[in-house]
DNA sequence: AAATTTTAATCAAACGTTTGTTTAATTCAA
DNA sequence: TTGAATTAAACAAACGTTTGATTAAAATTT
């Protein structure tokens, strides 16, 4: 049976995958963001997405191309967005860091198994090429960051900070939070059933936070 | 033949572990490390270790056993500290939380392979018990901080912050260093041969940064 | 002090599973 | 009837683990 295009998924890059391949993906980065890749069987796989396990192979050549696919087709994230807000002309500096800090959040808790497949690859020091691909977006997002911290110390609205570890306060910060769902559960909430992720309560509450951090030590007196 | 127990290793904890048990187990932290506990087979750590395959199961029982030992062994890092620097009564709440700093950062960067091995665990959902022993020492440790926070607030020394998402942004940056070394040498040094995390300018660096974070985010006007 | 037994350490080999992947047959819509 | 989709079965390789033999130091007996 060919796969069913009147049903199809855009995704982010453009690309067009069929259901049931769209089904399979899903299912992988839910199960890789648990167990990890190397934690995770193509036999597990397979009945999760409830499909042969030949299909995983059939559409995806092998479980490091099922991998790289999950990767590659996210991981320029946030990458046009920064580039977006560094050029606008409307923004003040403050009022850029604003904006990163809330499109970063909103973007990161609403795929936080995504998010955790990357941090994993992240914290190895295998499959070479993957992962400096992902330090290569890092990188690039923070020399954007740089060019807005620099500016504003130029202008003299901030203070002479650290532009790297700024920037690993901002994204740490976040990251933080997304480590474990029962330990972000259990520190913010007592409630069993809460999910932080989801909730928009929460989310804004990061934003305040963050914000708050940001403004305080990156401001000059004068401007806060 | 039996252990030379002419030349022993101290653990943490008081336990003492023979040369070849103890050589096993560093062996093992660092590929975990590298490769994660399931993309690290017991053949590759006894290739690395110089050892007989058969020698991680005599002296760990299994492969799960090993990595239980070396989670729980040292899991506990930065407990007392964290409590002995809540009841010095010779420190103000500014203090504390710099010497919250200096310990964490210090204990962190002088182990970055171990560090690295509990993050990888509180990533993934999977080893229930191993995960949920991990989550217990770090809500204890925030709940120390929490208390120096709050007592800080009532002095009217602190502003009114977030408590847990403060020790999300100090444990948060430290994390975001110590997520990838070649990450961490592109962003803030370009020489190749560079460690961050063994180079003391480095370390004093991070120290700073956070500290200027934490001061001008946690103090009133007045006592900044 | 010598001889014997006991014990822990070490090793190559083999065990049974599980792994990712492939094959070859079958299904089924176009 | 054609060809993509789907399947159960089979594949070799790698996995964690166990085995049984061998070593040599320590403990015990003579």
């Amino acid at each position: 049976m060919r796969p069913q295009f009147s049903d199809m998924l855009q995704e982010s890059q453009g690309q067009i995958l069929s259901d049931k391949k769209q089904h399979i993906l899903n299912a992988a980065i839910e199960l890789f963001a648990e167990k990890g890749f190397e934690g995770s069987s193509i036999r597990d796989l397979a009945a999760r997405a409830d499909v042969n396990v030949a299909m995983v192979n059939y559409y995806f050549g092998s479980k490091e191309k099922l991998f790289e696919t999950i990767v590659e087709h996210r991981a320029t994230f946030m990458r046009g967005k920064l580039d977006e807000i560094e050029a606008d002309t409307t923004l003040t500096e403050i009022g850029k860091i604003d904006a990163i800090i809330e499109n970063y959040v909103a973007k990161i808790l609403s795929q936080p198994s995504f998010h955790r497949i990357l941090y994993q690859e992240l914290l190895k020091q295998e499959r070479e090429a993957l992962h400096e691909n992902i330090i290569r977006i890092f990188v690039q997002n923070t020399h954007t960051l740089r060019n807005i911290i620099e500016k504003g110390i130029r202008k003299k609205v901030f203070r002479k900070v650290d532009p790297e570890l700024t920037m690993a306060t901002l994204i740490g910060t976040i990251n933080q939070v997304m480590l474990s769902k029962s330990l972000c559960v259990m520190l913010v909430e007592p409630k069993d059933d809460f999910d932080p992720y989801t909730d928009d309560t929460f989310q804004k509450r990061v934003i305040k936070h963050l914000k708050q951090v940001m403004h305080s030590y990156l401001l000059e007196e004068g401007n806060r």
